[in-house]
DNA sequence: CTGAAAGCGCTTACAG
DNA sequence: CTGAAAGCGCTTACAG
């Protein structure tokens, strides 16, 4: 910048301005100062700059794993609505593990970001709290925590239980849960925190309407659901409606199902959770809980960027709208005619 | 790091020699240092180091979109394969426009990376030829071009002809092509500009047959396979194999052919490209060309650190494997013959 | 093994 | 509208 100023025959002050515009500079200086900035090619430091500014004009994006179908598109969707805002976006992988989610913390306050939206599952709500007030961040609302965090949650349990509730209303006498984290042991996987409300809302349809209710958890993959199927089916009265915690799930479970020839939806109901992209084009399609992401992601930048702006300001919780979309995998045929 | 200096009674120059190892100190001092460190909440400032270090620790990977079974996966093994060389990483996403990956060498220039992994296609390879001279950059090889860059590529022709020659031998005679970019008017999209060699390897194979090759091309994503199967179906002579040139377009083929009736592999065979998670989890599952993802993501780590450690290092140009994977979706019953 | 000085390349705050 | 001085928080290079 000093040799863009010596060779233009200004200040370093008026390269700045010009190139800024954060204080007027004559028209006639600042066609100067760009042409010669343009001729020899210079770039600012932006290691400099935010080291002067101290901001970054960065947020973090702390996700538990890229490849997977939901935390892709939440993550293309969030960085495209920072993009707007006038904010770059860095996507960082926690693998759900308290080590990533701390390291995402660790760069927001090595000023590598100016603020952090973070989906959580490995850290306590005692932690994100202590760490919440040294950067601006907003918790994406996989657990249910966070009273003093800015928030944007699912309603897990409700929707949980709409999706459940489709289940019934089509007739299903035999339901069950694929991914609630419930061994035998007790204990809960941390991947599967989130899934914890999703089962809760899934057992008390089930209980009102007086219907069965199994439980299998393989874990969160594709080849978990497969797994989920198999044992489904090993169950001595096999499930007419199965509730999946995740579209992943649902995945493995209606290839699973078909490992063993039994049929979607002539044979078995399956609804899953996110409503991905792949829901729709899956053959049979499949019926999910669709969160409202234009609404989660639209509040996540304006929560954040209000943090950015003022840090003292009152923790604020927004709860994301759903819907349920039925497709094929809950419909049941209209000339069914009954099983041989 | 002043302040914890003079709470330790020791220079700045200590405290950054005690955290940083790079010169040595005492035991005795460097204990102190930490735990003055540990009680003090002390954490170093990025920009600060990175503006004296002339270097970020930070990688950018730039692709096209985040949200799509291929890349999704390529960035999420990238990142890791970085995470283990000590470098962190960025996503960007470019929409595989000229102006997404201007802005991703630019972001590099401005010493906010210290070097880039772009999957480039919407600049030519004169662009890119250029920009390479100013930052280190790895060109992943959607484009077959750029021998001046340090490169890794896919052998699209040699795999798309493998993937059609196991269409050919599983008895099919009228192919179809579901991703060529060839319109009417001759003009190519830029995000399909990956493709042409696939289509070429395609009809290399169809040609050497001696059979018939369709072609139709409605975009890259599941929703424009719908569309192409709709196509497919309305030509004179129905096909009996399609080669789709992405897994993602291969979904949507399957979906658009059983919106009529039509079953794969019964009267259809279909072969997909990228072998992404889903295309195991599918019914069909569906046969597809699977690069070497160890292998890509390995070279791509291994040229753009040694780039960056010799910037003046000749260009180097990787290929990566493949392997044709067969699954249901090409899979013949055992109780059919081919068609006469 | 430890330290004092200088400077990375900007922008803030003060001055005119 | 423009500029001179200072300083952001580190690390390099020199010295002992």
């Amino acid at each position: 910048m000093r040799d863009v100023a010596a060779e233009a025959g200004v200040s370093p002050m008026t390269v700045s301005n010009a190139l800024n515009g954060k204080r007027p500079v004559s028209e006639q200086t600042r066609r100067l100062v760009m042409e010669t900035v343009e001729r020899m090619g210079y770039q600012v430091n932006v290691a400099a700059r935010s080291l002067r500014q101290r901001r970054t004009g960065v947020v973090g994006i702390a996700v538990p794993i890229l490849d997977s179908h939901y935390y892709a598109r939440l993550s293309h969707r969030l960085v495209r609505a920072f993009a707007r805002a006038g904010l770059a976006s860095v996507v960082e992988e926690t693998r759900a593990s308290r080590e990533g989610e701390l390291a995402a913390f660790r760069d927001s306050r090595l000023n590598a970001y100016d603020g952090l939206v973070i989906a959580s599952l490995g850290l306590s709500e005692r932690e994100i709290d202590a760490l919440s007030r040294e950067v601006p961040v907003v918790v994406l609302g996989e657990q249910e925590l966070h009273r003093t965090v800015d928030r944007v949650g699912m309603p897990n349990a409700e929707s949980a239980a709409a999706a459940t509730r489709l289940l019934v209303e089509r007739g299903c006498r035999r339901l069950a849960i694929v991914g609630a984290p419930q061994g035998p042991d007790g204990a809960t996987l941390p991947e599967a925190a989130a899934f914890l409300p999703r089962a809760d809302g899934f057992h008390d349809v089930a209980a009102a309407a007086g219907l069965s209710a199994a439980s299998v958890h393989e874990g969160v993959t594709q080849e978990a659901g497969v797994r989920c199927a198999r044992r489904l089916l090993e169950l001595p009265e096999r499930p007419d409606g199965v509730f999946c915690v995740t579209d992943t799930l649902a995945f493995g479970v209606l290839r699973g199902l078909a490992d063993h020839a039994v049929r979607v939806p002539e044979d078995v109901l399956v609804v899953g959770f996110d409503d991905v992209e792949d829901a729709r084009y899956l053959v049979p399609s499949l019926s999910s809980v669709a969160p409202d992401l234009d609404v989660l992601v639209g509040e996540a930048v304006r929560l954040l960027t209000r943090r950015i702006a003022d840090p003292a300001a009152p923790a604020q919780e927004v709860t994301v709208p759903f819907t349920v979309v039925e497709r094929e995998s809950t419909r049941r045929p209209h000339d069914r005619r009954p099983p041989p």
